[in-house]
DNA sequence: AAAAAAG
């Protein structure tokens, strides 16, 4: 409960006062007092409201049975006969009232995170709602149990989700007609659209291909299932292929001859294997299948060379070079990728890169004086135009290493024009989190603005009115999640069709269950042959899905030696009893320097907050259940470093930089290497030092073990228990000789 | 389980 700082001992002893205090008739009003006040200004009805619930609900318990019909009704609140009630059933009252408000929180906080944002500012009606609503809630638990029981109550955990969503929400002027055509326009649409006849109607050779592309997906659904089969060898896919009608409808006969037999087979075993001895630790990692799903798609390509209509494009793909690049093979569950070596990189600057002098000297300003190895892989292949996939590890540098070519590629492709007013966005770049978008803008918008290019912030969680207000006047590069990205293109406020450059930053999250479908359609909606960038630091065949569809020849990099002994950060995990689990947490963050710690749930991330709150270590929560005022503040609360701790689900675990977080806590261990790679990769950034621990059972050492191995990170196991040295160690709190002798 | 849209 960040919101309410006061200690959980503070409130009980609020309401303990009545039971033996004589001001009984105040005990209501105080209770109506300290609830709603707090939330959102007392208001008479309410207390009211709550006040008789209180009432009926204390009758059976109370002494008085012969008073209670007076009491019950609202105008006599103020009639307490001393013989009406004595202290001992008030505290029973007051026992299960403290529940009731558990049960309140908890229910309200589910019940918000479905409807947070919206309701609160109508009007006053949802406030009658509610407050018809709470004295119930406040029933609840004399007849059921809370979800939640433990010694240590989430209690407050809804708590701060109440009222201070409410002033938030500025309501944006009723356009009575225009959302409301648009919907009905659309809606008759949309059940079919599902964009088939927009892109009929644009026309271009390429509809027809992607429209044909997207009869088949189905084959990545049915990936798994073909999976064992591909798994075998080259062979057998080939034959599936043949056998498949719709791919021969395609012409599959043609071209995969060709891509498959010559180009691919060659490059991938002669020239680069030899190049690649990454290759051979990372393929052990990877599950043997997948490959097919490449393979299969690729005839498109050459459809798409043929259609495309961007001139750079064809450049590309006609030149010879563009074959000899290494970095097509994408086959394993890693992708194979051309490395660059950080050496390769020295006293090559941004501007011998190819950006102009605007742009390197904003880099400068931001921090960026030379190129990271990422950043001077995937700088001139993105200048040139060319599809890109690039693994850079976590904080390594990779906004900028799409950021600063993807602003200068908007400059070339408008050179000689003039900004019009209500232009459509030249470029748009998809990141997984709000947070992460933000960020993001961060550091692209003064790129963009010192070349004179406006960039803008699409996401959800937010009226939309200011958003919908900058597409309107015009903006060159839009910077979003998926969600509210596309719900702007079904209302027509947001037009792709101009839009040359996509980028995918976290790519391979963004083409998880959930994510790739929204991205997909998104995606669909950029201009014919539009240029893809797919970034990620765990960027894997799990991005087959949009590079079949999507990506044309891309080039894909990585950073040759990110292993770790490059890097910065320290792992350590902690063998645990359960029981000790709370006390060692609180331990461990007990600390100077900021430290971040991941949960698996909102629910336990908000229940750590608190926990660290009362126990006088400020620490705040960041998580999908607060709002996205709450979620903002809290960030930057780590950020400017009012508090020390963040406690957070996976929502930070990618992207999120946070200049000095030294170090990472992972309170409920992941359950994928990746996760734990992006979480752990929260420190250490930029070279920076960090550490790591992540908290575990002894029934998971096996799980964990794996996973590191995975992760391709060796970490000790230790046994700890709550009064360690070792966890003093960890939290840095090492006994200084001033200690040792006093 | 979490994330991503709600005038």
């Amino acid at each position: 409960m960040p919101k309410n700082k006061k200690p959980r001992g503070g409130r009980p002893a609020a309401n303990f006062e009545p039971r033996y205090g004589a001001k009984k008739t105040s005990f209501h009003d105080r209770h109506a007092g300290a609830r709603d006040g707090a939330r959102d200004g007392a208001r008479p009805e309410r207390g009211a409201f709550r006040a008789d619930a209180g009432e009926r609900r204390s009758a059976p318990a109370a002494g008085g049975y012969d008073r209670r019909p007076g009491s019950r009704s609202a105008g006599h609140r103020g009639y307490r006969p001393a013989e009406a009630e004595s202290g001992a059933p008030k505290q029973r009252w007051n026992a299960q009232e403290r529940a009731g408000r558990d049960e309140a929180r908890s229910i309200r906080n589910r019940a918000e995170s479905g409807r947070r944002e919206a309701p609160h500012h109508r009007d006053e009606r949802p406030r009658f709602d509610e407050r018809s609503e709470r004295p119930r809630f406040n029933d609840r638990p004399t007849t059921g149990r809370r979800f939640d029981e433990r010694s240590r109550p989430s209690t407050g955990s809804g708590a701060p989700y109440r009222g201070a969503e409410r002033p938030r929400f500025e309501r944006d002027g009723q356009r009575p007609t225009g959302p409301g055509t648009y919907r009905d326009d659309r809606g008759g649409q949309r059940p079919q659209r599902d964009d088939r006849p927009q892109r009929d109607d644009r026309g271009f050779g390429d509809r027809a291909n992607r429209a044909g592309d997207r009869t088949e997906r189905p084959r990545f659904n049915d990936r798994g299932a073909d999976r064992p089969r591909f798994d075998r060898d080259e062979r057998p896919r080939r034959d599936d292929r043949s056998e498949r009608p719709q791919r021969n409808d395609r012409g599959a006969a043609e071209r995969p001859e060709r891509s498959y037999d010559a180009d691919r087979a060659r490059r991938a075993f002669d020239r680069d294997r030899a190049q690649r001895s990454i290759e051979g630790g990372r393929d052990e990692r990877s599950r043997p299948s997948t490959g097919g799903a490449y393979r299969t798609d690729r005839p498109r390509r050459d459809d798409r060379t043929a259609r495309d209509t961007r001139p750079s494009r064809n450049d590309w793909s006609a030149k010879p070079k563009a074959a000899f690049e290494p970095t097509d093979d994408v086959v394993h569950e890693r992708l194979e990728a051309k490395s660059v070596a950080a050496v390769e990189v020295d006293g090559v600057s941004f501007g011998d890169l190819g950006l102009g002098s605007n742009i390197v000297e904003t880099l400068a300003n931001l921090g960026a004086a030379s190129p990271f190895a990422i950043q001077a892989a995937s700088i001139p292949a993105v200048l040139a135009g060319r599809d890109v996939l690039a693994r850079g590890r976590t904080g390594s540098g990779k906004t900028i290493a799409f950021g600063a070519p993807l602003v200068e590629n908007v400059l070339k492709s408008q050179a000689g024009k003039r900004r019009e007013f209500g232009r459509s966005p030249r470029a748009i770049i998809l990141a997984p989190t709000r947070e992460l978008a933000l960020q993001i803008d961060r550091t692209i918008q003064p790129i963009a603005r010192s070349v004179g290019l406006f960039t803008t912030q699409i996401y959800g969680g937010v009226p939309q009115g200011r958003q919908v207000g900058a597409l309107k006047k015009g903006v060159d590069i839009v910077i979003g999640t998926p969600g509210r990205v596309e719900d702007l293109i079904n209302q027509g406020k947001l037009d792709l069709s101009d839009c040359r450059i996509a980028v995918l930053d976290e790519a391979d999250h963004m083409c998880e269950l959930g994510f790739v479908e929204p991205v997909q359609r998104i995606l669909r909606h950029t201009a014919d042959g539009s240029q893809k960038l797919l970034f990620s630091a765990t960027l894997d065949r799990e991005v087959a899905a949009l590079v079949d569809e999507f990506l044309v020849d891309p080039a894909v990099y990585e950073v040759a030696g990110e292993d770790q002994e490059s890097s910065t950060i320290e792992h350590r995990v902690l063998v645990i009893e359960h029981r000790d689990k709370a006390d060692i947490l609180t331990s461990l963050v007990d600390r100077q320097g900021k430290t971040l710690v991941f949960a698996r749930t909102r629910a336990y991330a908000d229940m750590l907050a608190e926990q660290f709150d009362d126990a006088g270590i400020p620490a705040v929560s960041l998580h999908g259940d607060l709002n996205q005022a709450k979620r903002t503040r809290n960030l930057e609360r780590l950020t400017s470093g009012r508090v020390n701790v963040l406690v957070a689900t996976d929502v930070a675990a990618r992207g999120i930089h946070v200049d000095d977080i030294d170090l990472v806590v992972q309170a409920d261990a992941p359950d994928e290497y990746k996760t734990y790679l992006h979480r752990s990769g929260r420190t250490g950034r930029a070279g920076r030092s960090g550490r790591v621990v992540t908290l575990i059972t002894r029934q998971r050492q096996r799980r964990m073990t794996e996973l590191l191995q995975r992760a391709e990170i060796d970490a000790p196991f230790e046994n700890a228990r709550l009064d360690d040295d070792l966890i003093e160690e960890i939290a840095g709190r090492v006994p200084t000789a001033a200690d040792l002798t006093s």
